[in-house]
Order: structure tokens, then C-alpha cells, then sequence
DNA sequence: TTACGTGCAAAATATTTGCAAGAAG
DNA sequence: CTTCTTGCAAATATTTTGCACGTAA
């Protein structure tokens, strides 16, 4: 568990709602996902332990965590991933060819966002980028086609 | 309609496919809706021409213009939109507090695309960028919050 | 004790698929 | 002609909701 036990339970209290088993078991299955995990997942650590916790409760405990921010919600293709709020920004870059996924450092977009910062006085906060491309290897063998 | 008629029925009959009533309404469609438009919205247009379209032939058809890349789809938030490819690579800024929605220079995220390509070897081809953050204006006041 | 949160089942949505008929090339 | 596409209906999948009961505070 990556979270402070305490931290967490106080900003769940402070925004009026209860810490119940529940919440604590899919906020520990988020933070298990490490980077991002998808809702099934989340699910299906969830029911790994507690067999009896519905799926209902996933969706609306994974709104409620993220509509008092502790987790947030990124869109990566079609799929919804989430992570706890609090975790180092970190950016992916995946080939559309093998679906290969790579990891962006974040200096490099924090440049780039510092240059969007001078040009357009907008203060960019995403905290999780995906970018699509072809990686090293696909680019020379261009048949491969495992992903669209 | 913004797309050049001769050149998208080649690309059509050049991978292999029919050129067929639905496809060039939908392909109309995705034109008619400018930047971007839901697959909701092309089912709508598509609708109010030829009544007769099945909901299920827009999904078809949408995930084959996408896999012969005349159409790309751009996750923003939960919504799906969908576009013509041929368009000129764009990207947005928007802003989370009052919602605006800035062009963001197709120039500067060349540059920061090139700086992967060097760094990675991997061949970024997203042509259509959003990235959130809080816009000169609301940085000044920060109590707008039109938008999640 | 008093809401709030949960499980359950059902409803509402969204997406995909099989198949026979129609049409593009 | 031949094979790809479509419409239709049904099958799946996904997400939301109402309600009665249990429980955190």
C-alpha cells in the first residue's frame, strides 16, 4: 500500500462521506495497480478478498474517490485507467503496431509544457500524457499489426 | 465537405473495400462535424438523410475508416470523437476552471514530438493533442469551476 | 440514532455479432 | 459472378438505479 493510511481517511471524513471496508479495499486495489489500473481489475483484486463486494460499489466508490480527487481517472485509447491522485506524474508512449508501451520521462514533457507555459500563459496540469507512434522496432519490420 | 472526393474513394478501393452509399454519408458526417464530432452526432446526420442507416453500420463503418486511417479517433475525457485524418494535425489546450478552448501550435508539439523521436526512437503520429490546465484568466481567478 | 453506503436485482445504455439479402466491383 | 456490406434482431457488455437493510460516526 503506497497511501498514508491516515491522510486518506481524513480527507474522506473532511468531505463528508465514511471510510467503510469497501472504500478501503478499492482504495488499496488502485493502489496495487501501481501506475494505473483498469476498473476490472480493481474489481478483481477486490473480490480476490472479499468476494461479496458488488460490482455497483466499484463504480460508485471509484466516483466518489474521484470526485474528492484522491484518485484520478486517465483515458488511455479506449480504456479507463485510474490511480491514486497523489502519484508522480508519468506519461506513456504506445506503439500502435505491437502495442509495446513505453515509459515517457516526465522532464521531458515538463519542458515541454514549460514552453507551452511561456507562449500561452496556460498553466498545463495534466499528470499523465499518452502518446501513439511506432517504436523502434515496428519501424522496420512494418507488417507487424497486433493492435490498431 | 471538406475531403477531397476522388482521393478518399482510391484510399477505400486501394485497402480492399467497397465504396458504398453509408460509407460516403457517414465519411460526410464525420466532415460535417469540423474538429471533431461523436459517433451520436454522425448517427444523427447520417439519420436525417437516409433514415434507413442502422446504428450497427455506423460502428462498422466508423472502425474500418479508422483502420484504413481516412477517419482517427481522439479520446477527450469520456467521449470519443472521431475526424478526418487528412486534417491538419491540431491540438488544444483547455482550460479546467471556465471550460476555454485554445489552439495550441502544431510547431511546438512538432518540436517536442522530435525530441522524443531522438531521444526513444519511437515515432509519435498523435495528430490531434489535448492537454488540460487552468487558462491566463483563471489563473487570476481561481474560484471559477465550470468544468471537472 | 441517523443518515450514508452497500448488496441485490432490474433497468437503462452501449457495443458487437450472426445471418440472409443486396450491391459494388 | 463473387465477395464485401448492410439491415435487422438478438446477444453481449457496460453502467446506472431503486430499494431495503446494515453500519459508521
Amino acid at each position: 500500500m503506497t497511501h498514508n493510511t491516515v491522510d486518506y481517511a481524513r480527507r474522506i471524513r473532511q468531505s463528508g462521506g465514511r471510510l467503510t471496508p469497501q472504500r478501503r479495499l478499492i482504495l488499496d486495489a488502485v493502489c496495487e495497480g501501481g501506475g494505473h489500473t483498469t476498473l476490472d481489475e480493481i474489481y478483481a483484486r477486490v473480490q480476490a478478498k472479499v468476494p461479496t463486494v458488488n460490482l455497483a460499489t466499484i463504480y460508485r466508490t471509484l466516483d466518489f474517490l474521484c470526485d474528492i480527487r484522491l484518485v484520478v481517472r486517465a483515458q488511455v485509447g479506449k480504456q479507463t485507467y485510474y490511480e491514486i491522485a497523489s502519484a508522480e506524474p508519468h506519461h506513456h508512449l504506445i506503439c500502435r503496431h505491437c502495442g509495446h508501451e513505453e515509459e515517457l520521462a516526465n522532464q521531458m514533457v515538463e519542458a515541454f509544457f514549460a514552453n507551452i507555459r511561456q507562449h500561452y500563459h496556460f498553466y498545463i496540469d495534466s499528470d499523465h500524457l499518452t502518446l501513439f507512434g511506432v517504436c523502434p522496432h515496428c519501424q522496420q519490420s512494418p507488417s507487424v499489426t497486433t493492435n490498431a
